[in-house]
DNA sequence: CCACTCCTTCGACGGCCGTCGTACCATGGC
DNA sequence: GCCATGGTACGACGGCCGTCGAAGGAGTGG
């Protein structure tokens, strides 16, 4: 109430109690989305949206953040003007054992390869 | 050579090598292949297409089918004038770690839970 | 107060995929 | 030989979702 126009600079993040299986695996089909999660466990700590490498507009990256958000994979919280995401392994875990766990580990795979060399401090080029 | 005529009574299943994740993503995106799995899983032995319980009218029942096989989840083969179908939760283990058994576990308790009653023997009502 | 940076909201659009019915092939039993 | 059964192939169609650009809110710093 105490602000009525416009966003409260608060997100709220999705129970996991009411995330669905569905939800889940629609999140996690689309490969920016997936991109995301790889970015996010590959960098071991929080990021802001803009920091990511994704290969979408910006209006479309708020919409894969948001899917993501409400199917509990990430959780975010304003910090200033930016937006911080960061990966939600442990909660789901009891929802849906080992699922997102291995989900993650494929994503790193699939996605990672080139960061984490430059990680390694193994400048490629 | 020997039969040029229609299909030749032979699968080609997919070779888990050539199974991409995003293929794999997609195949269990879909809550009518996630029952499959699911009924795969808890009767615990192979199951000819027929005798599946699924929503659907015979020919989307064949593409789903198709869809599970060339991402590596199942196996067909034909027995006679049926084509029996099983999980294949090992080859895919090796190239993502642990993710198809937290999927079939997922699928299990989604789609299983009055199937698995019936299985115990506790006819729900 | 203004300008700048971040991110969001809104409406629109296009392509893909799940769906179906129909026609068809292959096998097995009578 | 013939029908019944079990599954496939082929178009066609409809809805959903990922995509964008433009417009705008919310802080921050001059």
């Amino acid at each position: 109430m105490a602000r009525p126009k416009t966003t409260p600079r608060t997100v709220d993040n999705a129970s996991v109690a009411e995330v669905t299986l569905q939800q889940f695996m629609e999140a996690v089909a689309d490969p920016v989305r997936r991109s995301v999660i790889a970015q996010l466990a590959i960098a071991g700590h929080d990021l802001s949206c803009g920091t990511f490498d994704l290969p979408v507009s910006r209006s479309t990256a708020t919409h894969h953040f948001n899917v993501l958000r409400e199917a509990g994979i990430i959780r975010q919280h304003y910090q200033g003007t930016t937006k911080m995401n960061s990966l939600r392994p442990d909660d789901l875990d009891t929802r849906f054992p080992g699922l997102l766990r291995a989900v993650i580990d494929a994503c790193v795979r699939e996605n990672g390869q080139a960061a984490e060399a430059r990680q390694a401090g193994v400048r490629p080029r």
